[in-house]
DNA sequence: GAGTGGTCTAGACCACTCC
DNA sequence: GAGTGGTCTAGACCACTCA
């Protein structure tokens, strides 16, 4: 399947709605293949002779472009066994924690306990629902999790998913499953998570908020909204987080 | 001056103390020289091909090895114009406050107003010289400086560094100093921040950070303790911000 | 030993910038 | 038009993995 046969760039690509570099294209091809999964988490993809082949592009095209969606931690690779599609249900904790900032202050991490307060079917309030890109009120799923540390409740988490994404998402299986929820969400779902962003402040603990995390109303907490994207940037899902920062931080590299 | 001129990596290179590819070799070639100052900040690299020549190389090589300092912020190429040494001093904002993670929940960002409460030599505290790798007691430069948008306190610092590095640090030169600080520290100093290490807590306000920030006590806010590193991994800053998030929050991106 | 990604080269041509 | 970074190719060889 060429992408551009023609080695002037600019005499047969410039027609093209959007002129993009070959590496550029190739690397657009494999994100949509990756979207319609046609390759799975945690799955080879062909080798880079193979991909050059098919697109009928050099080896060093197709390399660049799997080096940028490596970098973007999209895909994986592994020097003398291939390229992987990243997973969140990988065997290294880093890949499998890596949207998890929040650290303790000294010592390694340490195994934390999930308690899911609740899971149901509701309508996506005004903010949620902007953020998701729904109309108000579309239906999606809403989760309730408290993270705790050794019995010490740590974070507890309110989370919003689109119903039509996640349909069949119960308690029964989110207390089943173990590791991260986006592995859950990768393998039962099929939505992988891809990039996030968050926004952080400090706010006082409200009641409720303070009684299931065991602390004194009115005491600070770190607050955390974090909004997630799956492949092309689409919304699926928002998170709020309420931390308990007294013997864990959120830790972040500037560069 | 030659890398290793053998074609046949292992052959010559493997003798060396440290084995390591020669685009990498080159990387640290050139941040040697970017430490000694051989180029300045905002300045000019040599051209590719000039570097290839220098270091009998391919340009291939050379690039591979400024492609990545290009992604550390290192350098910045330009097309057509060539590649430059990074600067806080930049004229985009996006580079000039690169490390400034704190925005408004709505509307653009806004100029902020320094003042400087106080700037004075001191003995470093024990954590503040484990941090800068510094004996403890050793002599540092404490500045205390109130950031404020619109005449609302928005975030107070508490800064040290090493007295050897800031010889002649004033609270005359800060105050008429006109854009970020690491701009300054740079331009003044030769020292330029590379990388930052943040932890970040939420706190109650005690009763005189309250009183700058004009907040009750007890309010929550955002601590962020930052440690900054220069070339090599150098520790040249401990920094700890308090920062009111009421209408501001810290933004941060997960990939 | 076959197959994979990783490095390195040499050379062509393109796009952008500035004179 | 000269000089710079940006793209693309073709081919060689290396290091790593696994059967």
């Amino acid at each position: 399947m060429p992408v551009a046969t023609d080695r002037s760039p600019n005499a047969e690509r410039q027609r093209d709605a959007v002129f993009l570099p070959l590496y550029k294209q190739i690397k657009s091809l494999l994100v949509q293949r990756l979207q319609q999964g046609e390759w799975k988490p945690g799955e080879p993809i062909p080798s880079e002779l193979e991909l050059a082949a098919r697109f009928q592009v050099s080896q060093g095209t197709v390399r660049k472009a799997v080096d940028e969606l490596a970098a973007e931690n999209l895909l994986v690779r592994r020097q003398g066994k291939g390229t992987f599609v990243a997973t969140h249900q990988d065997q290294e904790p880093r890949a499998q924690y890596r949207f998890l900032r929040l650290v303790p202050d000294d010592g390694e991490a340490v195994p934390t306990q999930s308690s899911f307060l609740a899971c149901r079917r509701t309508r996506a309030p005004a903010d949620v629902a902007q953020q998701l890109a729904l109309r108000s009120g579309e239906a999606v799923i809403y989760v309730r999790r408290l993270l705790a540390v050794g019995g010490a409740p740590l974070v507890l988490d309110d989370i919003w998913l689109p119903a039509a994404l996640f349909r069949g998402l119960t308690s029964e299986r989110l207390a089943e499953y173990r590791g991260p929820l986006y592995g859950l969400f990768e393998a039962e779902f099929g939505t992988r998570m891809i990039r996030a962003d968050e926004r952080i402040r400090a706010v006082a603990a409200a009641g409720d908020v303070a009684a299931l995390l065991a602390v004194a109303p009115g005491s600070p907490l770190l607050l955390v909204d974090r909004v997630s994207y799956t492949y092309r940037e689409q919304p699926v899902e928002v998170r709020r987080g309420c931390c308990v920062t007294t013997h864990y931080h959120y830790h972040n590299e500037l560069f």
